[in-house]
DNA sequence: ACGACCTACTGTAACGTTACAGGACGCCGG
DNA sequence: CCGGCGTCCTGTAACGTTACAGTAGGTCGT
């Protein structure tokens, strides 16, 4: 009674029963009768045995019921990302309705990968890792169903994602259509954690950050397929993806070039803007418009509501959910398109005393 | 090569040596030498061979490497609540520093618990469970350690979390300070899925719900005890915990009762709020004070930004992996204090026409 | 030359479960 | 009285790993 724990074994010789119908007795009800299987219980409670140990279930039935996300960065940023935290909110969902489990798993926390190596999972989704992260190659190591949400596609691996370079184009040419001809860019430009940080020493981009670069040039290019010059568009980099972040790079931008439009490649940062412009007593959208990217919630409650690139992170999620199922199932489905577009609400309008339209 | 996956012992064979070699090739590499650690993982990468299968390592060791989260309602509502989103944060940071992985568990998708009985992990953190739900006594079955974040402590298990009743009642003494001598209060009174809708039959308050109760009760002891009546207070029931909800809410009382001050039990209620309050144009806080509950990032951004009482979710998050790891090692803790206090932002202020001070 | 000691590896024996293939027994129709 | 069938239970044989104890062979100091 010290620490001996009872095993089904210990309970079926106790029953005097086999241990099969201790198994079944859980497992399968109505594989014994009602009696037998009353008894069964009855004694295990009386051992003080907890029930099948899962472990040895799992290696017997070779599936653990659960599936595995392996996150960028350090494990908690992902709760401070409301993108993140929509995607995986859908995850989450899609996977419950399955009965499965969603274990977490942090990235770069050991640089063995031990998590990874030895993760209980039936499959993996890779939310946001890029196609040369050595943790993506642990993870196909395991030779398990494997989805990635993200950035870049992964040779054999199935992806979903939008193409984020189209979808800066939509803001841009919604910008371009208003009028505005000086645009602010709001990126991430460093990773979340050292790295990199020297000047000189070329920067690691991980994750997102690869998105977001995307986002950029997406956002550029479609400036310039307009026929103005690159420099009508100014990127600034922001130290982290947060509001703060945002706001000081929006401070940043309206202190020199002062742009008549902001482009911010998340909704957090174009949000920070939105504060730092109000704080700057900078109209909007009458004296800057503010644009964003993925429609998070929190969106469509600034003031000024703000226009931004809907991506419905949540569908991606639950879509992510149903292809790794069917991966499990040996279905191969293939991913459908993503809807992307772009939504305007309260904090885009042509720039002041210019007319709309007729660009060139 | 169909479907015969290698084993260790395959590798072993193939590699002609013991099965413990191989396993020390991964585990141990100080135990071989170097040569024959590169032979070894050459041969199993020939053959295909993925590495240690952790179910197998799992049963063998015993543990998982892993804590479990149950949570209340479905799943997903756990990304929904920003409370919830924190708290997780928290938990997710603290395991993470230990090498833990963190294992998402909903509660009530399945009558047989079937995901709590098989879940892999060492140990269970239960968030906003109340003792006489049922998956709590499935956790209990399973004899881990066993932390629990919520309203109402169970017996034998550590638990986390602030009083709600004496917390509130500091929300309900600074109103009261401030002079204003007829309140509103939003909460939160329907179980977030079906469940008792019907009218007569008892509703069942599941998980948060108590706790915001308990916050209901003390804000209205409070103002009884500063002398008032009790229907000084009305009391007004949102349908969820969302902004919508809330904003729900508090038309009901500013077309109705009209109170000089509202206190939310979550920060979302109140945030809502604040929105009804800004569509009616009910100034905030000239006309009307609002008060909130959690301190949510989002709490400070509001305008104006809100008053709210602080509970340090995130810190709440990191206590409880703290607890569950040192009952894993064999500690036993106490669980420290909690902070929990009022921060007073510019959502409040003294009733109009009136003077602030000398209650009773 | 001998024991002490180290390195590199091996053998044994579980860890706790469940899939699968039966077997014993009773019942029923012919 | 026999074959067929259904119910309830058992026996065997893994599932893949690793802790622990041990051995073989070499080096080193005296």
């Amino acid at each position: 009674m010290i620490d001996e724990r009872p095993t089904l074994q210990t309970v079926a010789r106790a029953a005097g029963v086999s241990p099969m119908t201790v198994s079944n007795a859980y497992n399968r009800p109505d594989q014994l009768s009602a009696e037998t299987r009353e008894k069964v219980l009855r004694i295990a409670r009386e051992l003080g045995y907890s029930g099948p140990d899962p472990a040895g279930r799992s290696l017997r039935r070779r599936r653990t019921d659960t599936v595995g996300v392996l996150l960028t960065e350090r494990l908690p940023y992902a709760f401070t990302d409301p993108g993140m935290v929509a995607f995986l909110h859908g995850l989450a969902s899609g996977l419950s309705d399955a009965g499965q489990a969603l274990l977490l798993l942090p990235t770069i926390d050991d640089a063995e990968h031990a998590q990874v190596r030895s993760a209980l999972v039936d499959a993996f989704v890779l939310a946001s890792l890029l196609p040369d992260d050595p943790a993506v190659a642990e993870v196909l190591g395991r030779r398990l169903p494997v989805v990635s949400w993200g950035a870049s596609p992964i040779p054999g691996v199935a992806r979903i994602g939008v193409d984020n370079g189209r979808a800066a184009a939509k803001a841009a040419q919604h910008l371009l259509d208003l009028g505005h001809r000086e645009f602010g860019v709001i990126s991430v430009g460093r990773p979340l954690l050292g790295n990199g940080a020297e000047p000189g020493e070329p920067v690691v981009v991980r994750g997102r950050h690869r998105a977001m670069q995307q986002r950029v040039s997406g956002f550029v290019r479609a400036v310039r397929a307009a026929g103005f010059d690159a420099d009508a568009v100014t990127v600034v980099e922001a130290d982290s993806n947060t509001e703060d972040g945002g706001a000081q790079a929006a401070r940043e931008l309206l202190e020199n070039r002062r742009p008549t439009a902001i482009f911010g490649v998340t909704d957090v940062l174009a949000i920070g803007a939105l504060s730092a412009a109000a704080e700057a007593d900078v109209a909007v959208p009458a004296k800057l418009s503010v644009v964003g990217f993925d429609d998070v919630v929190a969106a469509s409650r600034t003031v000024p509501p703000l226009t931004t690139v809907s991506q419905s992170l949540f569908d991606q999620g639950r879509l992510a959910a149903t292809i790794v199922l069917d991966e499990l199932a040996g279905r191969r489905t293939k991913t459908p398109p993503i809807r992307c577009e772009l939504v305007v609400r309260a904090s885009t309008a042509p720039p002041q005393g210019r007319q709309a339209g007729s660009a060139g």
